[in-house]
DNA sequence: TCGAGCATGTAACAAGTTACATGATTTC
DNA sequence: GAAATCATGTAACTTGTTACATGCTCGA
């Protein structure tokens, strides 16, 4: 996952891995932090992988500028274009950088994506029924408040990105 | 997390590896999965710390059934008790256990946990008003349509968890 | 009898965190 | 001149996944 933000973060231009880690930060840091000890391991492999080219700046605080290869921006838009998937939030990621992507591609992900989440409020929806009788059935249903919670707390996740994702394929204003 | 959530599943009453792996798929499932490479490994560890103790079932099937101790019960309850940190979904993995803690401290942390949400949304409001202006000035404002729509989803994801925890706080039929 | 489900486990690997180590530059 | 910020890196550790290995039991 570092690797690909990071290869993200330096589409838009040279960067240092100082600055990776801020700009990362301030925009995708809701729901991805990254480490230095994580960060530069990250870009010392990305460099020998040929994705990206380092560039030592003699200003004595031994400042790297990173630079994306054709193959790095290759290799990050074949990620971009891969269906997108709740899994630790990658989806959100990927959506941060999803102006790079095609819009042929993009709604087709964006679609697919949405149909799984409304595969995931059908589910839930007929647990809830289901749990709901069960519960009735019970003299001490209020001992299983908080378990039971956590199948509304799934429900109204899964509508909240539905109805977010129905915004991002209409384009709508935000 | 799996030894947390497996002494949570064990404090129902004795289970198998097998049967734990099978509650938390069907109940916390949504957002935390545990392989059979993690369970065992940390049951085998509970039963050295003295949280569980193991019992051997001579069915032939190597059936092992486990069970919590008192020091796991104290162990399970003082993890339960610590405040609410929405650090890679612990927060509803506790939630599920809610049931289990006292009514004072599961009232206080509910309310903490309350108030850092209402945090991020004030934080989030700001942050997309500067955004907003700042996108005015630039001609291709379009071109960053995905990358700030996160900023948006971020507070739409805290506004749907302070609703949904309002509700948990009154407890509210769900 | 055959496949699904029950049942446990390990070894290699993956990905990331934390703490430590070092030093320059800028700002007050 | 002290503190904040810029700047990079490593080593030990943590936590978990994937793939493999093994074998029983029950129902169609």
């Amino acid at each position: 996952m570092v690797e690909y933000v990071s290869l993200g973060i330096v589409m838009e231009g040279q960067k240092s891995g100082y600055e990776i880690k801020k700009i990362a930060e301030q925009t995708v840091g809701l729901f991805f932090k990254m480490s230095y000890g994580s960060l530069y391991p990250a870009l010392n492999r990305l460099v020998a992988a040929g994705r990206l080219t380092e560039e030592e700046t003699n200003n004595s605080k031994n400042k790297k500028l990173y630079a994306i290869t054709e193959q790095g921006r290759g290799h990050f838009l074949e990620w971009l274009k891969e269906p997108l998937q709740s899994n630790r939030r990658e989806h959100l990621l990927k959506l941060f950088f999803y102006d790079y992507l095609e819009e042929e591609i993009r709604k087709r992900n964006l679609q697919a994506f949405q149909h799984s989440l409304q595969n995931g409020i059908s589910r839930m929806e007929s647990l809830k029924t289901i749990v709901s009788k069960e519960l009735e059935q019970l003299p001490n249903k209020d001992d299983y408040y908080y378990r039971v919670s956590v199948m509304h707390y799934g429900l109204q996740f899964f509508k909240m990105e539905h109805a977010f994702f129905t915004k991002m394929i209409d384009k709508e204003e935000l």
